[in-house]
DNA sequence: TACCAGGTCCTCG
DNA sequence: CGAGGACATGGT
């Protein structure tokens, strides 16, 4: 078994199933781990999710998740509506929330132009379209794009982000760029959707409690497979 | 107080 | 191309 597969295996075993992506289950505000999103309505939360958790804490995400329930806003042509600066006001807690409103509002315009505002047209294209129809909205990079492609299309892709590249890095691998890393991870493992899922949400669980930017190395349960671990 | 958190875009060599 | 800056709130 290759390296990349022995860590999966590793962390697996350690902190279990992660029931990724959050959503929010019907009746409630808040969103929940409970397996990922299974209607419409929660594939459009992970869409929106992951542009508001760019480059900012899940937790601050999830608190603008609940005011857009309040606000019954997880509807492509609400978004559209509403003005810039409110919508700006209501997802303020997410940071950068100047942007990330006209980021909402570019995926939306998108969506509507493109594919009658429905989410399961767009996700009949193969990945390969998909992925280049994602990346044509400005506001959606790469890790963005594969997020959604992964956790609200459900099509096995691995997404790459902070975490995944510094554990990388520690665990002694070179790759920096975004299509290097991908590609490593997808080249060792099985082209699966389910382990994807998992893998990457095991890798942010790691790098967030343990595998820090000042790591916790005697806690981490894969230091026997980590070249910076050894060379302490 | 300073630093960090589930990035992306724009500009400039 | 790749580096560097801007974008911003909330928690420790």
């Amino acid at each position: 078994m290759n390296k990349i597969f022995s860590v999966y295996n590793k962390l697996y075993f350690h902190f279990g199933p992660q029931h990724w992506w959050p959503v929010t289950e019907k009746g409630n505000f808040h969103p929940t781990y409970s397996g990922g999103p299974k209607n419409e309505k929660q594939q459009l939360e992970v869409c929106f999710g992951s542009i508001l958790a760019q480059n900012t804490s899940w937790k601050n995400a999830e608190k603008v998740i609940v005011e857009l329930n309040k606000h019954s806003l997880f509807d492509v042509k609400k978004i559209i509506k509403i003005g810039a600066k409110k919508l700006a006001q209501i997802i303020r807690s997410s940071g950068y929330h100047n942007q990330k409103a006209k980021k909402l509002k570019n995926f939306c315009d998108f969506l509507l132009n493109k594919y009658d505002g429905k989410l399961n047209l767009l996700f009949k294209n193969d990945i390969a379209e998909l992925r280049k129809q994602l990346l044509s909205v400005n506001g959606i990079g790469p890790e963005t794009a594969d997020s959604i492609i992964l956790y609200a299309a459900k099509k096995p892709i691995f997404v790459i982000d902070a975490y995944a590249k510094r554990i990388a890095n520690r665990l002694g691998y070179k790759e920096q760029r975004y299509d290097e890393l991908q590609n490593l991870f997808m080249e060792n493992l099985p082209n699966s959707e389910k382990l994807f899922n998992e893998y990457h949400a095991l890798l942010v669980e790691l790098g967030k409690d343990i595998c820090k930017k000042k790591p916790l190395c005697g806690k981490c349960p894969i230091n026997r497979y980590c070249s910076y671990y050894k060379s302490k």
